[in-house]
RNA sequence: GUGAUUGUAGCUCAGUUGGUUAGAGCGCCAGGUUGUGGCCCUGGAGGUCGGGGGUUCGAGUCCCCUCAUUCACCCCA
């Protein structure tokens, strides 16, 4: 057992994984490209107001689930973001984007930090990759977002998905719902289960989506949002939904889907999927008109998003053999030197080869010939150039094809063109 | 925060009612082949049995504590 262990509920991504993450994120930036998103950094931290201003203070998230420090003994808190939403609205409004121009469409994968128990599926510090469509009110923005979700999906190869959708309403549609709810809820008090008592008073939507058996059956005689919905709100899902049809993308209107954050207007959606266990959450998100004016800004911004989690997405890709054929590309050719006395005149040629494009490796650990050649095997070398004295002697140099088990012998010159001629059919690259 | 689960070699795991120097497969290293990988054969290295305490003549095995893991609840990605 190591003396140091990684921090609970993080995880080291090795090179065999990576390969993974690399696919998938190529996948998203082709994309995101194509659906007209740009690319954003912000920082892994903001001060802890930021989020507990947009994400809502009542929610699990602020809560009880924030890495919050304080840099400077009696200075401003910080947190570890929880999601990316707020930052990226933080930093279009501090730089003003919408001013350059008025719609702005970016794009992120970025690290995010929730302390809760890990388990399968979740963990402490994780990735997102999402979108957040800023300046339009239209449903079409909103289906955009959708449509361009969805599509990484299904590019990946993603199956046994299942999109749930709804529409919130505006600001005094959900009042009025609020306030209905709250007087069908108040008689059943008493017996709602404690999460349930806190939410009736500041958020008692939440309850709608309870996974409590016992609140489900409560919550099923409850008046239903949707009658309370204005026309405006209606004709906007009605829209959405029909872009999403003519898109040809299934999903399923769920009219008690609320979801856990406190900003979100107008529709909200969540993809989940099968191959997952528990935690079949893939992603989320939905329009958030009010987040800007709830962070300080004179007026509210039209705004769409959606989350993605990537540790989500590479379980449900590896569960369903995804990734199956996915093997490292080895080097060109492993530089093998019979006589340690050699080294540096081979270690020479080595750095010609990579000079001229062709990945090369040798030996850095003084082993054995019969070492070296079944380190190059293990790494799918596709050649294998033998540098000792007596090659040195002659200028001739035996290469060996450790695929098809031939050899020849070359002239660097030659050496040189016969692996840049066979890199473009080297059956480890590709 | 709550519940359950599992900690023996780098990995996957054996280890009988407590009983000599704790094992296997895979992997790693070396040799068989004086300068040619994969397959095969032989050998080798590698373990404070998660940690601490206790019971006992004797603990990987039983008891207590602790740390960690995994899964689930809450909630979310």
């Amino acid at each position: 057992m190591p003396h140091y262990q990684i921090v609970k509920g993080a995880r080291d991504i090795f090179p065999d994984e990576m390969i993974q993450w690399k696919r998938v994120e190529a996948v998203i930036g082709g994309l995101a490209s194509i659906y007209g998103f740009s690319e954003i950094r912000t920082p892994v931290f903001e001060y802890t107001e930021l989020f507990q201003r947009s994400i809502g203070a009542s929610t699990d998230i602020v809560g009880k689930e924030m890495f919050s420090f304080q840099p400077e003994p009696g200075g401003r808190s910080i947190t570890l973001r929880p999601e990316m939403t707020a930052g990226v609205m933080r930093a279009a409004l501090q730089k003003n984007l919408l001013a350059s121009s008025p719609v702005q469409k970016l794009y992120y994968i970025s690290e995010l930090f929730r302390k809760e128990r890990p388990q399968a599926g979740r963990q402490r510090q994780f990735s997102q990759f999402g979108a957040e469509l800023l300046g339009a009110a239209s449903p079409a923005a909103v289906a955009e977002v959708i449509i361009f979700m969805m599509h990484v999906f299904e590019s990946l190869g993603l199956s046994g998905l299942r999109l749930r959708i709804n529409t919130l309403g505006n600001k005094t549609d959900r009042q009025r719902y609020r306030e209905a709810l709250r007087a069908y809820l108040a008689p059943y008090y008493r017996q709602l289960d404690d999460a349930s008592k806190e939410r009736f008073e500041k958020n008692p939507l939440r309850i709608l989506d309870s996974k409590n058996p016992d609140m489900q059956d409560i919550v099923a005689g409850a008046p239903k949002l949707h009658d309370y919905l204005g026309g405006e709100a209606l004709d906007d899902f009605e829209k959405v939904l029909a872009y999403l049809s003519d898109r040809g993308i299934d999903f399923q209107i769920d009219h008690l889907l609320v979801r856990g954050l406190d900003y979100y207007s107008y529709t909200a959606f969540e993809v989940t999927s099968s191959a997952l266990g528990a935690q079949d959450a893939l992603g989320g998100g939905g329009r958030y008109d009010s987040l800007a004016l709830e962070l300080g800004n004179a007026s509210e911004i039209p705004a769409a998003g959606f989350a993605v989690g990537m540790e989500r997405l590479l379980i449900a890709m590896q569960k369903q053999g995804l990734f199956s054929q996915q093997e490292a590309p080895g080097p060109a050719v492993a530089v093998i030197v019979p006589q340690q006395e050699y080294f540096d005149r081979a270690f020479g040629i080595v750095n010609l080869l990579r000079r001229s494009g062709i990945s090369t490796v040798i030996d850095l650990a003084g082993r054995s010939m019969k070492a070296q050649l079944r380190e190059a095997n293990r790494m799918h070398a596709s050649w294998a150039l033998f540098v000792g004295g007596e090659e040195l002697a002659t200028g001739q140099y035996p290469l060996k094809n450790l695929v098809a088990s031939t050899q020849e012998t070359h002239t660097l010159d030659g050496v040189v063109d016969v692996l840049r001629q066979s890199a473009s059919v080297n059956p480890h690259c590709g």
